[in-house]
DNA sequence: ATATTAATTGAACATTTAGTCAATAAACAA
DNA sequence: TTGTTTATTGACTAAATGTTCAATTAATAT
């Protein structure tokens, strides 16, 4: 009885392109009017779809943060872990893999929506909690299995994390790609001695 | 001839102005008009000691940047340092004492300009390298003192700021005020570790 | 064919935006 | 007093903002 609902469909669509606007433009300076114009369509059916632009950001950050939990496919069932499943994440931390995911402007507008929306607050911190007990597991499995000892699992993954944020947070700002690749290398070297393993080992 | 400038000093009031709205209000909604309503007067005021928008929002900037800069002022003058020289700028560092200076939100929102505008960039980088250049050469002159013994002075302030900024990043969004202040402890611990110095001497 | 449901459009809305321009008012020097 | 310079206002603009609402079109089930 009726048409087909074409709602999550045409809502990824809208996101997606929202994204595509927001990531050239700015968060703050793509309308509704942009995103329709791009799509072809009238901006009313977005609104159709989302019934607030507030809607529609919360929606486009749900979708990013989403991809971010990627970062810890590649250890996906492997149990107990590997000699380089530690360092394949740790690796992947802190490459500019996360670029990819997310753009930078992009993902610091939206965090800094943070602090004045409790709901925007709580998806990162949903996600940032989330990135943090991944790796205190696999930091406690890999002790299990003997490959490494640190003594205070959660601690050293929060530690870590610090190293990866502050990396990100100073480098986009103060080097090109080039000299990003090359001194982010430090600050991995730095998480390498904090779990207690040679550098030479794991470096890739 | 003529009558005296009120520039500088109409510019700073609407700039404070324009910092307290936009720390309560966001600064994508913090339009020129409503300054010129809180500060009661015409808005064309404002474009005319201020050319455009972007004019006066960069204006915003490094008028706020400028302020981080008195995190260093403690030790102004003290050649060679004493001992808890250090001490009381690592403390600092970690101390939320930044919030004070800056309104988190508004830091952020800024920041996120910094990949869509060169000259906000430009500023970010000053600011982000003046800092570490000050932690450097202090971690040197402390080394020279031989209150310390560090290897290598500029990584290691480049990794004390990234714990500080990896530090916010997280606590900012996971942590309410009291729970800021007790887990930023376990950063300020590293930091001290990176120093080669016994948490307990330098603890306040 | 008909009824039903959803997709999509188009026209309109009040409000807000950054910015222009001319007019007036106030301060200062000669 | 007379210029001169700056401060400040007020009236205005064109464009853009997010939303609303009614109308139309298209698909699907009976």
């Amino acid at each position: 009885m009726g048409r087909k609902s074409l709602k999550e469909i045409r809502q990824l669509e809208i996101i997606k392109v929202f994204y595509k606007v927001a990531k050239k433009e700015g968060l703050e300076n793509t309308s509704i009017a942009k995103i329709a114009a791009v799509m072809e369509i009238n901006p009313s059916l977005i609104i159709h779809y989302f019934k607030t632009k507030d809607e529609l950001t919360y929606a486009l950050i749900d979708y990013t943060l989403e991809k971010y939990l990627t970062i810890y496919r590649a250890e996906k069932g492997t149990n107990p872990p590997s000699a380089d499943t530690l360092a394949v994440v740790i690796d992947d931390l802190f490459s500019r893999k996360w670029n990819k995911l997310f753009d930078d402007g992009l993902f610091y507008s939206c965090y800094a929506l943070t602090f004045r929306e409790k709901k925007v607050k709580e998806m990162y911190r949903k996600l940032t909690d989330s990135l943090r007990l991944r790796l205190t597991a696999l930091i406690q499995r890999c002790n299990d299995a003997g490959l490494i000892e640190v003594d205070n699992p959660r601690l050293t993954a929060d530690l870590i994390f610090a190293l990866v944020d502050g990396a990100y947070f100073y480098l986009s700002v103060s080097a090109n790609a080039k000299a990003f690749d090359e001194k982010i290398k430090d600050y991995k070297a730095e998480a390498y001695r904090l779990l207690g393993i040679p550098d030479v080992i794991f470096s890739s």
